[in-house]
DNA sequence: AGCGTGACGAGTA
DNA sequence: ATACTCGCCACGC
């Protein structure tokens, strides 16, 4: 086959595919259990490429069509600007959340990352 | 080329 | 629990 060599600041690209890293990216996130989340630090150390960054970076632009929600930051804060969104599907899928305390009434739970991490394996995972 | 920004994360105060 | 720093890396200006 003819190799055709593109300047390398002018590779092709087919708009109705994602680029590679985007898709597995978009790929682990439709794995992960309902009721279950993984943090954009696991997903990237799952696919041993990128950081917590380019995963955030791919789930802003992509995210759209995946269950986004299961894709949470690290300290279990609720998605900013989708929280009520969020906090809708958790309650439904059974998500663990950490109730804020009383003191601080405004706030929103967050996850319980120790129960609802996922860790990207077929586990069993009990206790209440 | 430099610099600010972001759906991040860990460490420190 | 909050605030701030740094490390990280892709993008846009």
């Amino acid at each position: 086959m003819s190799e055709q060599s593109f300047p390398d600041d002018a590779r092709p690209e087919y708009a109705d595919a994602l680029p590679e890293y985007a898709e597995r990216v978009l790929d682990v996130t439709e794995l992960i259990p309902p009721g279950r989340v993984m943090t954009y630090g696991d997903i990237a150390e799952y696919l041993g490429e990128g950081g917590p960054r380019q995963v955030g970076r791919v789930m802003s632009l992509y995210g759209g069509g995946v269950p986004w929600w299961r894709v949470v930051r690290a300290d279990g804060a609720l998605l900013a600007g989708q929280e009520l969104e969020a906090l809708d599907r958790y309650r439904e899928e059974g998500t663990p959340l950490k109730e804020a305390s009383r003191a601080a009434e405004g706030h929103l739970p967050r996850l319980d990352l120790k129960r609802a991490r996922w860790d990207g394996g077929e586990r069993a995972q009990d206790h209440t």
